[in-house]
DNA sequence: CGGATTAATCTGCCTAGGCAGAGATTGCCG
DNA sequence: CGGCAATCTCTGCCTAGGCAGATTAATCCG
């Protein structure tokens, strides 16, 4: 099914637009309601991850969140300075790290979720409970295809241009 | 209307999640498409606001694409060194900076249109043609929500934690 | 007209993210 | 058992993006 046609394509007419907008604009919303919480977003979502899912790896919530393995061991670095995090090397295979939450960290994550959740809230406050439902249907149809399309389930490493 | 609640928010069913999740795929997608052509995705997508719309000055380019206005002097810089954009001092008004595409870059991105419009077909292909509109209209109206909540439309500078 | 305010772009600096490769460990297979 | 490939994390380095302030130009208003 082509639904796009080269003669006809706009950037205001694409999808691809809209997403990259739409996820960029809810972000910096997002972002904004950290202020002042000594969390950036990132850090915030690698807590929830660990909050629904004890003892997860880096490497998994690495593939979870898209995120550089590189740059997450940093992330880690400050989340375990800080004391919200817990690193423990896995007796079943030592190259693993397990990541726990610590009551702090909890805390931390439990504090924010309100908040997170009002702003979500509002940006969606003018689609109906029906159409959330079908938006996020809609997401995970697309989000299934592009993984399957993916080499490596996102840990592709990509090349930049000079 | 208040669709989540904090007391059941996961990471999974959050449509915060799946819209971060399914631009990046999409993104990082896309961004392959674009080795060994000699772009970046950025450069790409100003060619086509460019084309689509000439005489921009390079703030409307940034409002619309959320970009720094600072890092995107510095995409202009390149663009132009390589001769695909032209600057040129508004007479009309001594501040602004009007851009024009140049043969070589009209050239330039037209040349990845069927490319781009490819890879944006295969991602959504297991959409119907009906639900890729009902996709781009609730997308576009949960834009206009965040953008009408925003102080500044896309203008404001983020403020990032240590 | 002149001073103050606003607007648009550009420069300097910093940080997060991205890539490559190192180090450590495991699993596979002859 | 021994070597080789694969896996996982971490370190070093680089670049794009983000912020603040400087610069230039226009507009407002007395």
């Amino acid at each position: 099914m082509k639904h796009y046609d080269p003669r006809t394509y706009t950037v205001d007419n694409s999808v691809g637009y809209l997403l990259r907008r739409c996820s960029s604009l809810l972000r910096d919303d997002l972002e904004q309601a950290f202020d002042g919480h000594g969390l950036t977003f990132v850090q915030w979502v690698t807590l929830m991850r660990l909050r629904d899912d004890p003892a997860l790896t880096a490497g998994d919530i690495c593939r979870d969140l898209r995120h550089d393995s590189g740059a997450f061991t940093r992330v880690l670095d400050h989340l375990e300075e800080h004391g919200l995090v817990r690193r423990e090397r896995s007796e079943a295979d030592r190259r693993v790290v397990l990541l726990h939450l610590t009551a702090e960290g909890r805390r931390a994550v439990q504090e924010m979720v309100p908040i997170v959740v009002g702003r979500l809230n509002d940006a969606l406050q003018d689609l109906s409970a029906a159409e959330i439902v079908t938006f996020g249907k809609l997401l995970r149809r697309m989000i299934e295809r592009l993984e399957s399309a993916a080499p490596c389930a996102g840990m592709v490493r990509k090349g930049l241009k000079p």
